[in-house]
DNA sequence: CGATTCTTTGAAAACAGTCAATCTGTGTGG
DNA sequence: CCACACAGATTGACTGTTTTCAAAGAATCG
């Protein structure tokens, strides 16, 4: 179970994980299972838990005044999920973290992390790697949003995560890029007159 | 002028700068000023340097297919500016960034910072702060994005930013929000006629 | 099969963008 | 000191895109 993280850091660091290290993992992260449709977190809650997904899916995503869901981000195997504000920040989160299919996931909370600070340099490096790659993302994300008409942002969502469009609901891949279900489906009709 | 950073430095971690830190922290980062309209980085370019700000503004932004400019990042006194995914990935940049003001800026390429690993903890950590709290930032934004309409999205910025308000002229802010200037006018003109 | 979820589609309304004209204030150079 | 250029802001008329709401069709699952 714990051996996917392993692998995991393994190849986004540089120097292998040494035995204590791995031991180390084994004892930090905990096992968490989840059903279709559970929460990880829900608005107002602090985030307590820094989640690997060994096996599913899951989304973040807020509600707004209007009662309608906008997803933040998505999340498959070998990916993290985790309200990054809330669990650095201790405050209550804004957004819904919810699983889209049977999870399996490996969770580690914040005192926990802090624990480790000086017995797994590796760990920590990969957390670090685990900022600087999401900063990037959302920040290429954002200026995707702010550039781009629907039909590019859906175009270049199809290039990028071409699994995803295989795995997800149609009107959750709307809310993603920030478009109702009905835009979408009218882009994707044009798109296919198109080719 | 260097003191502006390591005051910066102190404030946001959380052990001070010892004397040798600071001395290196003098011969690392390099001065540079920029006249109004000077680009610190330009499309296509590598990243070279991150920067703190002094003393000016600047902006980060990128120019799209119809040759709109798009802001995705201002930046005033005591702020960082420069395009993380360029700088630690050496990848040519998508984005422009110049100075919207006489600009003075302190200066550091990644070799300096390399460099610094084992010498500075708490500018190492100052950086990975900086990583986080960019994280969160960039997160709430597209968040904001995502959700909301322009006229929310205005009076968000509004409140949290209202010196920006006073010190950039309103096509710029309407380039960061993603909307038109015109848009933008007609925005604030009914929120006047709201009041 | 029946229920639920997902997708498509139509028509009207709301919204934001474009283009162009005008108005404002600032600052420069003659 | 005035004339002019220039950058910024506003406004109107028009266009185009996206949303909304509702209904109906398709797919999936227990």
């Amino acid at each position: 179970m714990h051996q996917k993280l392993i692998t995991y850091i393994n190849e986004h660091t540089s120097s292998p994980l040494t035995n204590e290290e791995m031991q180390l993992i084994e004892t930090s992260f905990q096992v968490k299972k989840l059903r279709k449709r559970q929460y990880l977190l829900q608005e107002g809650e602090i985030c307590k838990y820094l989640a690997f997904i060994v096996k599913g899916a899951m989304r973040q995503y807020n509600i707004d005044g209007n009662g309608s869901e906008h997803i933040v981000n998505f999340g498959i195997e070998n990916w993290w999920i985790g309200d990054r504000e809330s669990y650095t920040m201790l405050t209550p989160s804004a957004y819904n973290i919810d699983a889209l299919e049977e999870t399996e996931l490996l969770t580690i909370t914040r005192t926990e992390i802090l624990k480790l600070q000086n017995k797994s340099p590796a760990l920590i490096e990969m957390l670090r790697l685990l900022d600087e790659k999401n900063a990037i993302a959302t920040q290429r994300r954002l200026s995707s949003n702010i550039s781009y008409t629907a039909e590019k942002r859906y175009a270049e969502f199809e290039r990028c995560y071409p699994q995803f469009i295989q795995r997800f609901p149609q009107h959750l891949i709307a809310s993603y890029l920030g478009i109702t279900k009905s835009s979408l489906s009218r882009i994707r009709a044009n798109a296919f007159k198109g080719k």
